[in-house]
DNA sequence: TCTATGCTTAAGTTTTTCTAATGTGAAATC
DNA sequence: GATTTCACATTAGAAAAACTTAAGCATAGA
């Protein structure tokens, strides 16, 4: 015996609690054309009308009142079934995946506030390049720079970013031409498309050729980019968020007339459930106001 | 709270069910490739993992195994309210939608056999140039001429068909050359996309060309073609299935060498669930084997 | 060690589903 | 009784989901 297509049943039962297709549409974030379509293609298949269209209201028809208790059971046995999967396995303790060099640069020197809000949750982090598998319960929750796209998972844009000319106070003055004091200097680079593309604008703007490889010092990794930028080894291609610190401390300047956005911003992500999570909805909480208060 | 995909909820009971995803692939009319990836979806999706995956078989986790009843329940409740709704509301009157042509020509001299062997059934045939809407129960099934694409019904071929040239025993001689007894005689179209281009191919053959208006009579009914030319008006260009009680009999000819295989197809098509009524099922029966005597 | 089996992965295609724009008709308002 | 408004229908085109094909990989069993 063959069902009709699934999605059809559920905005379905929507449509009959709410008595309309309008409102069920905005239950479920869809058009109001969606729901007509997936209602028509549900009668077709069953071969029945399910509602009368009034033009006010829409009413059940007897065969839509006899399908709909069956439906609404369904679906309580398929979020209940979810539901006891979904629950927090581990209230206490928070996984975060995170990439190295925003753990190092920017979650590390704060995540002590969240500590002290919520001492009775232990927060560990994992810098991995990768999103990690959440499959295997490793990490609750991954904070990403991309472009919000990870399949499967439930993301949340927390923040932009640009890309600065930094570098060690005095060693750049911007008063003077850049181009020279670039020429001049050591190029600090991260290995990562962000970096490459704002030197290669930088370049063009300056009308620079020929820049040869000994000028340039890669490193694999933001946050050995902004040692080596504030020991003063040369001028770094860095991130706004993650040189924030230095900044108001005064350790690092950027040049005022260089600023790239990237391409990339920061994303909160993983499974949809975890979202419900005592635990999680802290912490994205904090997170949030730590970004606002930037 | 947003459930996961509910396609990957069916696969995975499916799965879980049968202890293996290639058995749940068949079951499904679906590749093992496509179970891997929905259930693969799935764990994403709730953030777990619910299969362990040896070499021969596979296993439901803890969580897995929590999971599956409450699946396993709703589609009990899916399937049983699709149950009720599709069971047949008139089991003693058979109601088709067939088109006007294949009705005159086909199904009313033939419906009868069907009478006979199932006398308590009451056929009504309707006969109609669009698929009906079978949503008002206006009918339970529906013979049409096309490709087999009615989106949200089920459909099933029943026969090929091809264009031939029919005329009055006589009108034409075989064995003389077709090009001057073509020009001499009317020609009968039906109005319809396979008819105009088996004329098309038949005067690309016969490098006909210049043929004026007047030597074609058009009529909008295949049935009134076959009329006009069993009268001897001139040569048709008829379906085979259409004209076989008249070539038995002896009332009209074919050209032998020429037959164009037709673009479309006969379909029985209708709702899914139709399919399960008995009567239906009877019918069905009667059909396919009334095209396979032929 | 070799082979067969069943799951995984990747790429490309097809199908489904969605949105945006527009149409339609009956109630509500003026 | 004209006009507006509101909710649903329809369409074409865009986006996303799902499927297939064709590889790859790991392991049990010969």
């Amino acid at each position: 015996m063959q069902l009709p297509p699934l999605k059809s049943l559920l905005y379905f039962k929507h449509a009959a609690e709410l008595g309309s297709f309008k409102l069920a549409a905005e239950q479920l974030y869809v058009t109001q054309a969606a729901i007509s379509q997936q209602i028509r293609s549900l009668e077709t298949h069953l071969g029945c009308v399910l509602f009368e269209r009034h033009t006010r209201k829409i009413c059940l028809t007897a065969k839509g009142k006899l399908l709909l208790p069956h439906i609404r059971k369904a679906f309580e046995y398929l979020h209940h079934g979810v539901q006891v999967i979904e629950e927090d396995p581990q209230p206490a303790g928070l996984n975060l995946s995170v990439l190295p060099s925003f753990a190092t640069c920017w979650l590390l020197p704060r995540i002590s506030s969240f500590q002290r809000q919520h001492p009775n949750i232990r927060v560990r982090i994992d810098p991995s390049d990768s999103l990690v598998d959440f499959d295997a319960g490793e990490a609750d929750l991954g904070i990403r720079f991309g472009k919000g796209h990870y399949p499967g998972l439930h993301s949340e844009l927390l923040a932009s970013d640009d890309m600065l000319l930094a570098y060690k106070p005095g060693l750049i003055d911007p008063s003077k031409p850049l181009k020279e004091q670039i020429k001049s200097n050591h190029l600090i680079m991260d290995i990562c498309p962000d970096a490459e593309r704002a030197w290669g604008i930088l370049f063009d703007k300056l009308a620079l050729t020929g820049v040869h490889e000994p000028h340039f010092l890669e490193i694999d990794n933001a946050a050995l980019v902004m040692q080596a930028t504030l020991a003063g080894q040369g001028v770094g291609m860095l991130r706004r968020q993650l040189i924030q610190p230095q900044l108001a401390l005064g350790q690092l300047e950027i040049h005022p007339e260089f600023e790239i956005a990237c391409d990339y911003q920061y994303y909160l992500a993983g499974p949809v459930g975890h979202f419900n999570w005592h635990k999680v909805k802290l912490f994205r909480t904090w997170l949030l106001g730590q970004f606002n208060s930037l």
